[in-house]
RNA sequence: GCGGACGUGGUGGAACUGGUAGACACACAGGACUUAAAAUCCUGAGGCGGCAACGCCGUGAGGGUUCGACUCCCUCCGUCCGCACCA
């Protein structure tokens, strides 16, 4: 019997020397083998690794490991998303150098993630905040600026009056700052943008090739993207009402049929029409700033209360000159998307119906379903918004939604206002230009130097990197690089007057948005090495959490594209991630003090259980509410460090833990019972490992020339799981892997207690499949029973056994056998039984005849394989 | 507000392209081993009725399509994610 338990913080520490003295994960490229890029989204280097984060890169190791014994040749490299906020936060609350409390974290997770015994190249590792990596992605900038894909222009920010300083909308709470509590305004400001919409078209079209991402996410984008074909259309101003030189406004629709629906323009609060319109009207201007106090996220925008007011303009329609329409300002309108201004058709629109309401504009329906009746009609508390047939709109009634667009489209093409047509067809997009300006220290410089006489002069590439000065004040709010005393002062390169540096630091996202590429080659001069470039990239796999589905993702597909416009990479390269998949979050209870304070699990005492659960401080002793389960987060303190997890459980114990029960891309909460159960498993196949490295057959004994019942049934068991396992794995759905693997250690251990004609021999044969199942998720668990069962070789170095195609196939089936879609009984046939001889069976059955009291058969339905059903 | 997803026993979840709902695990109950405990092993179990055989109900709620629906369609409810300066 098993004398020791497997102590496995110990094993694993071993194991992973072992490893690394092999240089087990070390890449190479080149070689027979096909190559396969594993990848998980790189963290930021926030402080401490918790279990949370931990399931990601488990997802990963497990591909990575399978793959590599699948035969491929794998890069499973890891890294740091290291420029960022909460640097800077730290130093600002701290007095720690944000360089200084970031290397700091870097250390510490790194050595956390080789504990958890993941097969990274670690030899490839870099920090985002490096100059070693950040000088590159300056020089991918200056190669973007030179073929126009970064360029500089006016947008909107969060100000904060108070401390001086640009916020971010994390920063921004109900309208006000987050340190100074002060009410944000939105500003103007110059900053540098990359031109995404460039490729609006080919980033939408070739969601259709990602055919290995989850369709949500390609939907989310495409949604994103927003292509949408629609009309321009330009309003003659009535010119008593209107302010000087402004004789006409210019809307964007995608329903021109609605045309006579409409009753009201309205148009953003930073309209050029309406700043000229406030400048006489001080309650417009009032109104105005007040819609900039929102700040700049749309959200919050979108789910403030709709409001609008009227400026006392008004337009002409474009289809009657008679007709005069009020021109509103709303704080619902954005000056980013088509021109900042629309036309609102109550009858139609939701948002246009509650502000017609509000306002006590008309309701005019103008689109009724197909078979509706135009006299009874009407429009209550909902927009009908669905397409349909015209009514009440003169020449169009009659006709359906899209003859109407066109006939719309088409007048109006052809009528001419101040000698111009009135409208032209327009495909617009949602999507804007990513602005890349952050007016913040912990980031990569933007290359380039203003000088008054030659403008902006991009840094020369022999200058590279530009270097964040070390010396820099964190104690005030506001941009450190801009105080510096000297860092800005410079000569420009053109002309040598003095000049000044350019003082934003790229968004956080440039960075994240080719790391992927770097790792192929990590030390190379220049920012890509096309030759290792084109041998890993694609990503084959790419991991993480479904929060990055749009941003991260999009950015990363336009730098793909923008790389091969400058020269980087291939332009035949089109789409950096070939598979993606979203991993679900680890959540955990929350748990807070009286006064609001959270309290991390590791200080909570639990006691009770259902409704009358109650929580304690462990120090204080003192009542504790328990909240939420959200996913784990600092904020909120409700994580598991992996540190105390591993050093209580070990690696592997976590590692099973996180890929057991929920499907992968679902949240799966911790508790402390899943966790045991994890422990229990690990222990249980050391057991039988040792119990058969004790009793079963030898390594390597003959196989015998034939099995009896036992041993048949045991190798079928053993065959069908590593071939369902094999295939779960490839699919990633780790939870049913699990499952599996569970369900054949219960056979195997069964058959322990028993006798049979060569079932010895199948028991070796079964321990040594578990062993190399379990393998990729239970690494050191697997090498420590590889070793037990006698090799001296490396479990990480074996080929994935195969399984025997004969043992998979039974020659008897289970079928169920229904009476008017109910299960009534079972059949057991021959595999290769017909149709005539399963329906004759069926019909024999006690429980059939019972179920169908004398009732004629109408109706027998057969699937061979799957199921019988009895109509009667 | 807009966009996207998800909802199955006491709990996490399984169910291939519409074909035996509840695999597997956790918790629970009973038993074995033990001086005892832990660990381990065995057995049981969706709900209701019944000694049992068995019957009825059952995948958030309501409706529909189908021989057959967790799966497809419509309406509603609830939860979660994203919304462009968090990463």
């Amino acid at each position: 019997m098993a004398s020791e338990r497997y102590n496995a913080p110990v094993r694993e520490k071993h194991w992973q020397q072992v490893w690394k003295e092999r240089s087990t994960f070390r890449t190479k490229e080149g070689g027979k083998r096909p190559k396969c890029y594993v990848l998980e989204m790189f963290p930021y280097p926030s402080g401490r690794i918790h279990v949370g984060h931990s399931r990601n890169y488990t997802m990963g190791d497990v591909l990575a490991r399978y793959k590599r014994a699948k035969g491929f040749n794998v890069l499973h490299p890891m890294g740091w998303d290291a420029f960022g906020m909460p640097a800077e936060n730290a130093a600002m609350e701290r007095k720690v150098h944000p360089g200084k409390w970031t290397y700091e974290n870097i250390d510490v997770m790194r050595a956390q993630l080789q504990s958890m015994g993941l097969s990274i190249d670690w030899e490839r590792e870099f920090a985002t905040c490096h100059p070693d990596y950040y000088r590159h992605q300056q020089k991918l900038f200056l190669d973007m600026l030179k073929k126009s894909l970064a360029y500089r222009k006016s947008s909107k920010v969060n100000w904060d009056p108070v401390d001086m300083t640009v916020l971010a909308n994390e920063q921004v709470i109900d309208g006000r700052g987050w340190r100074s509590g002060a009410l944000v305004e939105q500003r103007d400001l110059t900053q540098w943008f990359f031109k995404i919409t460039k490729y609006s078209d080919d980033l939408l079209d070739a969601l259709g090739t990602l055919d290995k991402w989850p369709e949500k996410v390609r939907l989310m984008q495409a949604n994103w993207i927003g292509r949408s074909e629609g009309l321009m259309v330009r309003w003659a101003l009535a010119l008593k009402t209107a302010p000087k030189g402004f004789k006409e406004l210019e809307i964007y629709t995608t329903r021109p049929d609605t045309l006579f629906g409409a009753s009201f323009l309205a148009i953003a609060p930073d309209h050029p029409l309406a700043t000229a319109a406030a400048a006489k009207n001080a309650e417009l201007a009032a109104f105005c700033a007040e819609c900039r106090r929102l700040g700049t996220s749309v959200a919050a925008l979108e789910t403030a209360e709709k409001m609008g007011f009227d400026t006392g303009i008004r337009a002409v329609h474009p289809l009657d000159p008679d007709w005069e329409l009020p021109v509103y300002v709303a704080n619902f309108i954005l000056m980013d998307y088509g021109t900042g201004a629309i036309f609102g058709c109550p009858s139609g629109d939701q948002r246009d119906l509650e502000f017609a309401r509000k306002y006590g504009l008309p309701v005019v329906p103008v689109v009724m379903p197909k078979d509706g009746d135009a006299a009874k009609f009407a429009i209550g508390d909902t927009a009908y918004v669905d397409d349909g047939v015209m009514i009440n709109s003169r020449f169009l009634d009659g006709l359906d939604t899209k003859a109407a667009f066109e006939e719309v489209a088409k007048r109006l093409e052809s009528e001419k206002l101040d000698r111009k047509p009135v409208a032209q067809r327009k495909v617009n997009y949602r999507l804007r230009d990513w602005g890349i300006s952050r007016q913040r220290y912990w980031g990569c410089p933007i290359p380039v130097i203003h000088c008054e006489d030659c403008g902006v002069v991009p840094v020369p590439d022999a200058d590279l990197p530009v270097m964040l000065p070390e010396d820099a004040t964190f104690d005030v709010p506001g941009n450190p690089l801009d105080r510096h005393p000297t860092w800005k002062h410079v000569a420009c390169p053109t002309c040598a007057k003095p000049a000044r540096r350019e003082t934003d630091t790229m968004d956080t996202f440039v960075d994240s948005s080719w790391y992927f590429v770097r790792f192929t080659a990590p030390h190379a001069d220049t920012p890509v090495d096309q030759k290792a470039a084109n041998y890993w990239l694609p990503v084959d796999q790419y991991i993480g959490g479904i929060e990055h589905a749009i941003l991260h993702l999009l950015y990363s597909r336009f730098f793909t594209r923008a790389m091969g416009a400058s020269g980087h990479l291939k332009k035949t390269l089109k789409e950096p991630f070939a598979a993606l998949f979203t991993q679900g979050m680890v959540t955990h209870e929350t748990y807070r003090t009286r006064n609001g304070q959270w309290v991390p699990p590791s200080e909570v005492r639990l006691e009770g259980e259902g409704e009358a659960r109650k929580a304690f401080d462990i120090g204080s002793g003192q009542p504790l509410e328990i909240g939420s389960i959200e996913k784990m987060s600092k904020s909120k303190k409700n994580i598991v460090d992996l540190d105390d997890f591993i050093d209580q459980y070990g690696a592997d114990t976590a590692r099973w833990f996180v890929l057991s029960d929920s499907p992968p891309e679902r949240d799966v909460i911790y508790t402390d019972v899943g966790v045991q159960g994890a422990r229990r498993f690990v222990q249980r196949v050391w057991r039988l490992v040792e119990d058969c490295a004790e009793a079963g057959s030898g390594k390597g004994a003959p196989r015998p020339p034939s099995f009896g019942p036992e041993a048949d049934q045991l190798r079928r068991a053993a065959h069908k799981a590593l071939n369902s396992v094999s295939q779960n794995i490839e699919g990633l759905r780790f939870n049913v892997a699990v499952a599996q693997i569970y369900e054949f250690t219960n056979t195997l251990q069964s058959m322990t207690a028993r006798t049979g004609e060569g079932l010895q021999w199948a028991l070796r044969e079964a321990t040594e499949l578990l062993v190399q199942m379990v393998g990729p998720m239970l690494p050191h668990l697997g090498e420590e029973c590889w070793a037990r069962l006698g090799y001296n070789t490396l479990l990480a170095d074996q080929p994935w056994p195969e399984a025997e195609p004969a043992l998979l196939v039974d020659d008897t089936i289970t079928i169920a056998v229904q009476v008017n879609g109910k299960r009534r009984d079972e059949l057991t046939v021959a595999r290769t039984a017909t149709r005539e001889e399963i329906e004759a069976a069926a019909l024999e059955l006690e429980p059939v005849v019972r179920a169908l009291s004398g009732r004629p058969v109408k109706k027998v339905i057969v699937v061979p394989q799957r199921i019988v059903n009895v109509v009667g």
